[in-house]
DNA sequence: GTATGTGAATAGATTCACAGCT
DNA sequence: AGCTGTGAATCTATTCACATAC
């Protein structure tokens, strides 16, 4: 079963697991920024905001291992985590929607810090298309597949009210687009091939009042356990 | 219907059903607005993007009963969801940190529809204090308990740079917020009685920057499980 | 002594499959 | 016949606990 190169990942890594690596990242990254070189995963832990046992076996899944006695090395687990994220390699996004939160995540530092650059930004408002918004023109809809392709865009945003949402997908998806992260309120569906997040900002809220509520009616302390 | 004061929700609703009230509840509204009175299991489940028993299980949590060989009545499924959520009580909530991200939500129509006004906004720049931004006047971090205080506001949005986060959380958890939704990229903890939820923008790219890579990578087709 | 790595135990969520009602 | 409601089966994820290595 021994594979050629590339990422001799044999097993698919958990989903969970894989939600996980950014945080660690980050997590190492502050690290390594202050001369630490070695941690532990009960250290590594506390940073992500998780149980120590499950940073171990999420370590196992990547194959990165440790030194018993000792923890893990913090440059030598960046190095992993960031090949199984990707390889380091930058993946353009393209935002279609330019309205309030297209423009705000058109500026957002995080995406060009991890690797996700904004090349480029689309809306189907003739009064939108044409300004500049945070480095960028803003193109027509229309131009979508071009821009794609000039672009080299695998990542697609979609910022559009929830009207619009599907028919922005489609684009994205005939434009060869493979990973989409939707932020508007609806429920999209893609083609198998095509992967898709949701980012849904106001059912955030509501689950947090569900809590709210429950707790005041309850009115139990419901004393944490451990 | 006839049924003694407050919900009588005996065991507590599974977090992952909560999690998919509000994409119901949005469906549901939908229907509504079309002018239809019943749906099934099935159709309710495709408009959610999840499976038809699932429904009926989450359904099931709620109380929220159906008629056989019918379906379940839109409007009294609206109640039902309605009230889990929170009773149709408006709560106000106050976000820290006035950047593009912070003004973006703050002009957010979704959360004003979901039953979440924004009610103030608070910054720790002074060149940004005192700006109208969205209808609100934007105040000081220092005024945040005075602002939490006068306006009733139960809910925290965090903005803020990942540097600024815990706290800006911790100044939301004085003035007596019980429930945090956390927008900046860094973990950050509260006490056992105040709920937090993190939205990480940036990470999600990164996940999805995983599976682009899996697949391309694999090269499987992976052939969808019918 | 200290911390990893992992099988086993536990917990949580999804899906199946079908009995039961309309 | 059609659709709900739910026990059982399955799948996924977390946590424990300890043998193993440094």
């Amino acid at each position: 079963m021994a594979d050629a190169a590339g990422p001799r990942q044999d097993e698919p890594i958990p989903d969970a697991t894989v939600a996980r690596l950014p945080i660690y990242l980050r997590g190492l990254v502050e690290l390594s920024d202050d001369g630490v070189s070695t941690v532990s995963s009960v250290v590594l832990a506390s940073l992500a905001g998780v149980n120590a046992a499950n940073v171990r076996k999420d370590m196992s899944y990547l194959h990165a291992h440790g030194t018993r006695g000792v923890g893990y090395e913090v440059d030598h687990l960046i190095g992993e985590i960031s090949l199984a994220l990707g390889g380091g390699v930058r993946s353009p996004v393209v935002i279609v929607g330019v309205g309030n939160l297209g423009r705000a995540l058109s500026r957002y530092d995080g995406f060009v810090a991890g690797g996700f650059p904004v090349a480029g930004l689309v809306d189907a408002d003739p009064a939108v298309v044409g300004r500049k918004v945070a480095g960028n023109i803003v193109r027509s809809v229309e131009d979508l597949a071009d821009l794609v392709a000039e672009t080299g865009c695998t990542v697609g945003i979609v910022a559009t009210p929830a009207a619009a949402a599907q028919v922005a997908v489609d684009s994205l998806v005939a434009s060869g687009v493979s990973s989409i992260l939707n932020f508007a309120p609806t429920v999209v569906t893609v083609p198998d091939r095509v992967d898709l997040r949701q980012v849904d900002l106001a059912t955030e809220l509501q689950i947090l009042g569900y809590h709210q509520h429950h707790r005041a009616v309850a009115g139990r302390s419901d004393r944490a356990t451990g």
